[in-house]
DNA sequence: TGTACATCAGTGAACGCGCGTTCACTGATGTAC
DNA sequence: TGTACATCAGTGAACGCGCGTTCACTGATGTAC
């Protein structure tokens, strides 16, 4: 996909002169590294505004996962040129510099609230299995996540980085085309692998007759500044 | 790393002019095509060894699937362009013939086999939670399976799809650099990984004290005819 | 209000490079008699 | 065993293309007086 992302595609797209985004970025590395951070930046905000919402709807911590999940996973079908540039192949010559680091976090950081709002709430069954010792986050993720989680859930960073690396592994695996042929409703199994997966964390996702169909959809709004 | 496969990279490795290439291959796309061939190939006779080894040692199911985890996700990090190659971002203008469609298959009908083999050894835990009807996979895959699960292992397939995906998603996530500063020890937090998947599918996977340590290294054999 | 000049966004031609593909060719190996 | 010819694996020059990058440029907008 990284010849999509060329710096005369880029400038062809935006409808200038290849030289014209000289006046933007120093080369192509630079400008590779705006769009990652711009992806990243979009991915986090659609998680962050997807929590939001269905926590000011009152959701518990699983339908908040799946409506997390869902959000990304529609933005990704929609952007896949994008998805590919972050979570795809590395870009041969190319290290994504430090700036990089914080946008590729956001994501991230919605599944560990989702997460610790479910053991605060006592809605985690404790691990039949607690993983071994030693602990494997970094000190960095330690800090974010607030430090170690209190017992029986000492292992539960490492669950939930399992969680988020298992939703962007499903988004993947679907776009990059290994579901073809394999599974019929490719939105059905999405959700149905999410939840085994969440199972597995000790998460419970709401599963069945689509949620989002108990809300019935809202007649047309013609006018936002009608009464 | 699609320029790492180019048609004139392959001659260069080969040590032959880029022309000779065309005496074995009609195009870029069936090069690539035979290059992803061979590497689903690889990927799936690893696979198969790994698991036959572990079936040979007297190993349940739950050790088979770490047996085979870690030997596909070895091949993987020694094969990295190969590996991006078949499970990364689709190359741009190419799409993939049917040929490649069995190859592919051969890992996931490991990962099956071990599944069902847990199912038929009663190791399986019934799930708390079923996945809602309909059922998902398409009808290849269901003959492929042998036909529906028996009760109350009707969502089975589903599950183990769900296994695959992560095995998968998991070996990318870490190879496209997604886990750096995130884990300190990217060999355990992969063994825990599978578990939590795993866990969630209802398999147990062995955790702790690497099993691998528990048969001592060999002494060197320097004659393999010796008595 | 008008003039002179600096700033700034964008142009278009040109460069060298690696790519996929073609083409006429060469030289070694195999087969026929 | 020796000669004549076909087959076959591989060569190397050439092509047109899209790429990243440079450079001198143009014309519109802003600022100083």
């Amino acid at each position: 996909s990284a010849s999509e992302l060329s710096l005369r595609a880029v400038a062809r797209e935006l409808g200038m002169a290849s030289s014209a985004v000289y006046r933007y970025v120093a080369s192509r590395d630079e400008l590779l590294t705006a769009l990652i951070i711009d992806s990243y930046d979009r991915i986090g905000s659609v998680a962050e505004r997807a929590d939001a919402a269905a926590l000011a709807a009152g959701h518990d911590p699983g339908r908040r996962l799946l409506e997390v999940a869902r959000a990304v996973r529609r933005w990704a079908v929609r952007h896949r040129h994008e998805w590919a540039l972050v979570y795809g192949s590395p870009v041969v010559g190319y290290a994504a510099p430090p700036d990089t680091v914080e946008p590729a976090t956001r994501l991230a950081r919605v599944i560990a609230a989702i997460s610790q709002d479910a053991v605060a709430a006592g809605l985690v069954a404790a691990p039949a299995q607690s993983l071994p010792e030693p602990r494997l986050p970094t000190a960095g993720v330690l800090a974010i996540a607030g430090g170690p989680p209190p017992a029986p859930y000492e292992d539960f960073i490492e669950r939930s980085l399992t969680l988020w690396m298992a939703l962007v592994g499903a988004i993947s695996f679907d776009l990059f085309g290994h579901l073809e042929n394999v599974v019929t409703d490719h939105d059905a199994f999405f959700d149905a692998a999410l939840a085994v997966v969440a199972a597995g964390v000790g998460l419970s996702v709401p599963l069945g007759p689509d949620p989002a169909a108990e809300r019935p959809v809202p007649p047309a709004r013609r006018n936002r500044r009608g009464s």
